[in-house]
Order: C-alpha cells, then sequence, then structure tokens
DNA sequence: GTCTATAATTCGATAGAC
DNA sequence: GTCTATCGAATTATAGAC
C-alpha cells in the first residue's frame, strides 16, 4: 500500500508519527501539542505542520487502525468467543505505549472525527463479523452487548487502569469474558432494535 | 449537608454551577471554558473564579457523583443482577444532559482528578457492594468483570451513542446484562488475582 | 456582588532565511 | 529539508472600579 517513500524526509516524518502516536495515546487530542511532539522528535515544530497539514490532520495520521479480526471458519463454534476475547487483548497490548486502540478510546470521547472512527470500526468490523456468526436481524443487538464488554474492558483495564482490572490475569479474561461473548454470540437474547416500534 | 446559605450570591453561584455541570458532560474538560461557562450562567466571567477558585476548582464541584446503590439485603439472590443494571441504567439516564456520570467518564480518560474520582467510585461503591454478595478475595476480580461491562455499556450507549447500543430497549438490557453480571457475581471464576505471583 | 479591563501564557500556524 | 522568528487568537486568572 505504501511503497518506500524517496524522499530525504521520510525519517523525519516518521520520526514524528510516532512521536504523534506516543502523545497522542498518553495525553489525548486536547493535551497533545505539536511543540511536545516536535520536541520529541527531536526536530521543529514547525515541520510537523509542514509535513501533516495542521495538528487534525497529524492525528488522522496517527490514529489510523484496523482491529484485523481473524478468520473465524473452522474454529469450532463454541470456542469463537474465546477466540474473539483473546484477540482483543492481543490488539490492546500491542505498542503498550502507542497504541492506537488506546489513543481511539481516549480521544473519541471528546472528538468527534475520532469518534466517528471507533463506530466505523465497530461497524464494519466488529458487526459484520458477528453477523456471519449470528445471522440476522439480532446481529447489531448481539454486537451492542459484545462491543460494550469489550471496549468496557479495555477502559478499565489499559486506560484507567483500575488496579483489580490490570491484575487480572490473561487467561482467566479469555475464560470468563469469552463465555460472556460466547453467549451474546449464540443464546437467544431479548429486547433487541426495534426501530418501528 | 447544605444549610440553604444566606449569601445574596447563591443563585448566581447555582447558576455557575449548573451550566458547569452541563458543558462539561458536554465537551469535557478541556474544551470547557470558563468563559463559555458565564455565558450560559449569564454572568461575567470573572464571577466563576471569584466562587469556585479556579477552572479545577469548578470542575471538583460540578463531578460530584454518588452511585447510590440500592439496599440488596431481601432481594432473591437470582434477581441481583438485575437489580444492579437497571439502576445503573437508571442512574445513567438521570438527567440526560448534565449526568455527572457522564462528565465523569469523558474527562477520566484525560484528567487524572477524575480518573481518581472514578477509580474511588469503583472501590467505595461497586466492589464494597459485590464482596457483600460474593464474598472473600474473588470480589475484587468479579468486580473488574462487571464494572467492565457497565462502564462500557454507558461508553457506548451515551457517550459514543452507537446507534445499535442507543436502540438497545432498556428491558432487554436489564435482562441480558444482568444475566451475564449475575454471573460474575455468583459462578466460580476463574484466573483472579494473584499478585503473589 | 458584579462588572470592565487586562496581564501573562500558551497555542496553532505562517513567512522566509539558510 | 530544516530552521528562526513571529503573528494572531485563545486561554486562565487577576486588579480594581462601581
Amino acid at each position: 500500500m505504501e511503497p518506500p517513500s524517496k524522499l530525504r524526509s521520510q525519517p523525519t516524518r516518521d520520526r514524528i508519527l510516532a512521536a504523534a502516536k506516543r502523545i497522542f495515546a498518553l495525553e489525548g487530542f486536547e493535551r497533545t501539542t505539536v511543540r511536545a511532539v516536535a520536541a520529541k522528535a527531536q526536530c521543529n515544530s514547525a515541520l510537523v505542520i509542514r509535513y501533516y497539514g495542521s495538528k487534525e490532520g497529524l492525528f488522522a495520521a496517527a490514529a489510523t487502525f484496523d482491529l484485523e479480526l481473524p478468520n473465524l471458519t473452522g474454529v469450532p463454534a463454541e470456542a469463537i468467543g474465546e477466540r474473539l476475547v483473546g484477540h482483543f487483548l492481543d490488539r490492546w497490548e500491542r505498542h503498550m505505549n502507542d497504541n492506537e486502540l488506546v489513543t481511539l478510546l481516549r480521544t473519541s470521547v471528546n472528538h468527534e472525527g475520532a469518534r466517528r472512527r471507533m463506530y466505523e470500526i465497530f461497524e464494519t468490523q466488529l458487526c459484520i463479523t458477528v453477523a456471519q456468526i449470528s445471522g440476522g436481524k439480532t446481529a447489531p443487538a448481539r454486537a451492542a452487548f459484545i462491543a460494550s464488554h469489550l471496549l468496557g474492558l479495555g477502559l478499565t483495564r489499559y486506560v484507567l487502569k483500575f488496579p483489580a482490572a490490570v491484575a487480572l490475569e490473561k487467561r482467566g479474561i479469555v475464560t470468563n469474558v469469552g463465555r460472556t461473548v460466547q453467549a451474546y454470540l449464540i443464546e437467544p437474547i431479548s429486547g433487541h432494535t426495534s426501530p418501528k416500534r
């Protein structure tokens, strides 16, 4: 997708982007300053604007994210819940200090662009996967229950860092939350969306 | 707790606090300006600082919150999950446009004081309630699972406003999430905290 | 008790030298 | 390609008149 650029400025661009990812993840959008990004990238703040247009442009470049949901065909039906949870945890823990999912969660509550991107991920990735497994018109409701649990897990464990959530063992989370997600995927649910009522 | 003040300025103080609650809930901490609060309260911005000391002081006064967990003695053991979820939903939906829980969630991801207050609520209210029901040393882990689901529900439904989460019927949430919370409360869980490992 | 006026910073962004 | 220097706007907070 992205051929290795021949630009002499590429190393600087990369350092800026890496610095931006880290600081956005750590501080959120408002508290991040282009000056701080430039300092961490060891370049002048004018370059940040020159290369990425604006602080918004820098954020858009830094907050890209792909859930990368695994192919679940061939996975035993009763193991899908655990598989999903395990994948989510891996995705949260990759690049711990500048994780794009942490950045998105931290910014989406106050930044409309980030909120929309988070919703896109829900719609185009989680919701579709759930529909393939559960089918039919209950899929959005099932996906909403699952998203609430998994985003809440990321919130309490990786953003708010509640000690009790941080201390949970990974395989304990996979077992227990996996069982819950499994139920939301396949068991009958009541009270699903009925927009026509 | 707070005897009706005799201060002539009390009406203005109250208007400022009400305006602050609304704007903090809507915009988060950083994007809220004391000027905007003063404008909504129809007074001068200097008064906001005069009465509450600083923007931080105003936030501290505006972001007070009590979960008000109901007394669960006498509630049939198998109905506690649903009762808890129903209470949470009521708490999220009270004063929709300036709900203190929305304010706290929206700010806690980027504001250390708000994060700490959110954690206090978890520790001193949810965790203790869970311990009374489930007892013993698994209580923090159980509370962590429950908090992740309930905070995630508030996040997706009342902050990010994912359509699929907003469209869920209240009693459907009570039934389905209630069943999950119930399981986290009483069923055996694995992988709970083991800090000594 | 409430206001005007402004101090003191800090921010994003630009112009232009090298 | 990278820097210095700076602009213009916005912020919190204060001083002091009324």
